[in-house]
DNA sequence: GCATTAACACGTA
DNA sequence: TACGTGTTAATGC
């Protein structure tokens, strides 16, 4: 068994961690019990993947802390990058109901700390109960209406527009509820994400800022008004 | 014209 | 110290 997963060093879920997993306060007795039983955390080094392509599902993924990025190779050996994928995110239930192999890569852009529920409790809870099975509902609606959003963002040409759009993506309160109002993410992050120079990004960002739109910190982007730049990135 | 790479100074964790 | 940011100059499409 080589490098089967990240989590093959995990650990249960502190108390802390616990709380900041979303979909746990919709669970009740023997299923909420059940699930933060089963729960795993694990540290994941920068450039480590979470999941490969092609690899029998194993769990249901969630991001503690960090970032990490969803991406495929290309036959003729570049990557294309799907997404980012911040705090509170949790990514392959498509997956594991198929019970197929995975799709995508799932890289850490940084250090992050990764939580996984086994294959076998995800499933015991899609049998058992109705409020996990809507809030998994709710959230492929919610997935469904951000890959629209992606396709519009990547049609855009204007490169303020396209930062604009993928901070929009990244500050989605529903998909990535750990993220809150600070989004942490280097500028050269998000211009690996975006598909831009680290230079490109910073006069975007200025750009942004200078609107009041968001806020540039040391190590991260402070939404100040997200309707207006969902406005600015599809202008 | 506009984005990219390279390079450097400076500030912060 | 290592890393992130802001800025400029040279280069390319």
């Amino acid at each position: 068994m080589i490098n089967r997963s990240v989590l093959e060093r995990a650990r249960p879920a502190t108390r802390a961690e616990l709380e900041g997993i979303p979909w746990l306060r919709v669970l009740e007795g023997a299923d909420l019990q059940r699930a933060q039983t089963a729960l795993r955390i694990a540290p994941a080094q920068t450039g480590e993947r979470i999941c490969r392509f092609g690899r029998p599902p194993t769990f249901w993924f969630g991001v503690v802390d960090g970032l990490l990025k969803m991406s495929n190779d290309t036959p003729s050996g570049g990557t294309i990058t799907y997404m980012g994928v911040p705090p509170g995110a949790w990514f392959g239930e498509g997956t594991l109901i198929k019970r197929e192999p995975y799709r995508y890569n799932i890289e850490a852009l940084r250090r992050s700390t990764v939580a996984g529920l086994p294959i076998e409790d995800f499933h015991a809870l899609l049998d058992r109960s109705i409020p996990f099975n809507r809030y998994l509902m709710n959230q492929l609606n919610e997935r469904l209406g951000h890959f629209i959003a992606a396709r519009e963002i990547d049609r855009q040409d204007d490169p303020d527009s396209r930062v604009a759009g993928s901070l929009v993506q990244l500050f989605n309160p529903v998909l990535y509820p750990g993220v809150g109002g600070l989004l942490r993410i280097t500028q050269q992050e998000l211009g690996y994400l975006v598909g831009l120079s680290r230079q490109r990004v910073n006069q975007a960002l200025n750009t942004l800022a200078g609107q009041g739109l968001i806020g540039i910190e040391y190590g991260g982007v402070r939404v100040r008004d997200l309707a207006a730049l969902r406005t600015f990135s599809v202008r």
